[in-house]
DNA sequence: CCATTGTCTCAATAAGTCTTGAGATATTGA
DNA sequence: TCAATATCTCAAGACTTATTGAGACAATGG
């Protein structure tokens, strides 16, 4: 995750529709949604609107696509949120951990950190 | 930090004069620098383009600022930071802890959470 | 092969954002 | 008080983004 990257999650994220498409595909899993399912979880949004926010998502690297059948089927990119986070957090540990160390400790109960594993 | 906030917030931070203001100020620590210092670090902003930009982050709740003598103090607003990455590893974490495991373990290291302040 | 379903593309319009430059305001020192 | 310094405000123009509606494309079932 570089700054360019960071400025197209964020420019993503920073829209009201496509924020709540990412909450609602995060929390769908990895098998995803079809467009017309998140279309209607969004209160009936035109097809030609949901295709502009999840094209939009979806060269943000925020989440992915694939076709079944008739539907294509858009899944949360779960690698990308995670490097997202890690850029904010690297950002802010940057001789300043009081900035992070709240919001890590808040959500190392339901997320633990795995030994071994860490590099940043 | 509510989905309001967050867009804000998002928003703030999709632009790339303005992310670079955080993270020089979050870098700054919490004396924080002079609206003049940061558009020289900017590569020399005009004056209404910084007071634009630091507006922007202001109104968002990203950074504060307070007065001293001529010049206006731009410090970064840690709680806000901390609550946005909360707010998004709060939704990652929507049955899905694998999204924000990898985050939380590359920066315990860095930003090691404080046992019995745990809350999200 | 045709009708249906699901999604995407395109062009037009509306709405919002960024930059610039001129000037206003606040603070300090002489 | 006057000049200098630091920053903010405002309006105009260029640029970008979001929505809409019409229609195209792809896949399936009869």
């Amino acid at each position: 995750m570089n700054e360019a990257q960071a400025l197209d999650a964020f420019a993503a994220l920073s829209q009201e529709t496509r924020l709540r498409i990412v909450r609602l595909l995060v929390t769908a899993g990895p098998e995803g949604l079809p467009a017309g399912v998140i279309g209607e979880a969004m209160g009936g949004a035109s097809s030609s609107r949901m295709s502009f926010h999840l094209g939009q998502l979806e060269q943000a690297g925020l989440v992915a696509s694939r076709r079944d059948g008739r539907s294509v089927i858009y899944n949360a990119a779960y690698p990308a949120l995670s490097g997202l986070i890690e850029f904010l957090m690297r950002d802010c540990c940057q001789g300043h951990p009081e900035v992070c160390t709240p919001a890590v400790t808040a959500l190392s109960s339901c997320c633990p950190p795995t030994k071994g594993t860490a590099n940043a």
